[in-house]
DNA sequence: TGAATATTTGGACGATAGTACAAATATGGT
DNA sequence: ACCATATTTGTACTATCGTCCAAATATTCA
């Protein structure tokens, strides 16, 4: 990471300029997860995460041993809430009555934790699902076993719900659809900005209510589309440009 | 990047054994292509592409100057053939008559130029997708610019084309299901396995035929459901669980 | 062929990476 | 106040990074 032209003159420090260190294990992991959630893993040192927490780089490796280590304090620091807030907001989406009303409840249950967070309300959530979609595009290891130890079950349950809303739909295109709706809710936090930019000011991709909605209505939509039956063939006329399988 | 145990006693090269160097150039790029779309740009070192490329890390340096010209010379290679193959079977869509078959025509001449590459057809075009993909998340500022200048304009030519076939629907909440589309065609390329382990084998993510099928589906439902009006409040009965926006 | 050019090689440079460790300092209980 | 413990500091180590460069080698064309 080299960013930062740095105004001469300075302390050295800055940051949030409050308290002055009442928790520097707190004041770590806080610049840690800012700028791993920004620039990724691999881009930040150690000695930027520093630097940020006003703290000096002997002390990371005190408090978290490794920079692994500071990464997987940080996903145990926020997976446990964010589950228990996706399960509680399932149970209540499960107990909706109407159908259309049950499934939105429940794409809603899953895509609102991801912006909020269970603790810190000032942008915790958006900022460790921007983590986790940098982590996963980086294919950082240690941390891919994490993902299926802790999410599969969350996402296995919500699947599992949209399919009792969807019974007609086979389970794999409820697959299919739901890693589109993470996907989709990944590239929105990573670069919102493209957001703005296409829609010429109309829109402002960092207006976490707004995606939410969008995210919402689109994703209901798509479950509901009629499955892509794999074994059949085109079973109408063809579609306009015919170039079905070509490849792989 | 660490990887690689590294059986002792080959002759430190490999790489695909076919003639022996025909044009080191070309594979330098190709290694680079192949490591950046795996690991990303910021773990894989010069040294790493080199020894992959059977080449002398002087020789990278060399062709292309530094380790961001390599990149850009990967874009730069890329880039034309796939936005013509876009232009082109956009063109083609266009001139659908039926609305429903055009509109899915247009979305998989989005798609499908992702997946097929215009000159070697081996993987190249997903790996190339791929590794869009991963310097979207890891936010290079040498793409940047050229994402903004190259792609910009494209995904512009295929909204419009979109709003064409869609005129009751707002051009923001296309724009929205348009990048969402994008997010999920990117998280397929990165994390295909997560569909395999998620569906327990019934499907596998690898499959670029069958993604682009489960694609092109959700996605026109997608952009088909009724718009999301920003300014006026819920205007059905309460949906399920109320929490509309409860942040930012 | 021989000279001009293009490419490859191996080694070196300074910068920065993650981590370790002993000394210095802050903290809390008695 | 004192001591045991927890934390912070400064520094140092080794490894690897991107890039550079002169010498060696391959290629091309008059």
């Amino acid at each position: 990471m080299v960013r930062k032209p740095a105004k001469s003159g300075m302390k050295a420090d800055a940051k949030v300029a409050s308290t002055r260190k009442p928790n520097m294990r707190e004041a770590i992991l806080a610049a840690a997860e800012e700028l791993f959630s920004t620039y990724g893993f691999n881009a930040v040192s150690v000695r930027d995460i520093a630097q940020a927490a006003g703290a000096n780089p002997g002390s990371v490796t005190y408090h978290f041993k490794t920079k692994d280590g500071l990464l997987l304090e940080i996903y145990r620091r926020h997976c446990g809430p964010m589950n228990r807030r996706r399960s509680e907001l399932l149970a209540a989406a499960r107990r909706v009555r109407d159908l259309q009303d049950r499934l939105e409840a429940i794409v809603r249950a899953y895509v609102l934790p991801a912006f909020t967070s269970g603790s810190d309300l000032t942008g915790g959530g958006t900022r460790f699902t921007r983590l986790r979609a940098i982590m996963s595009a980086e294919g950082n290891e240690v941390v891919r076993k994490i993902i299926a130890q802790t999410f599969d079950d969350t996402s296995h349950a919500f699947i599992d719900a949209i399919h009792e809303s969807l019974p007609h739909i086979p389970r794999t295109d409820l697959v299919w659809r739901g890693h589109f709706l993470l996907g989709a809710l990944y590239y929105t936090l990573v670069t919102p900005e493209r957001i703005s930019r296409l829609s010429r000011g109309s829109a402002d991709g960092t207006d976490a209510g707004h995606a939410i909605e969008e995210l919402v209505r689109a994703t209901v939509a798509a479950l509901q589309a009629a499955p892509v039956d794999q074994g059949a063939p085109a079973p109408r006329k063809a579609p306009g440009v015919s170039l079905g399988r070509m490849l792989t």
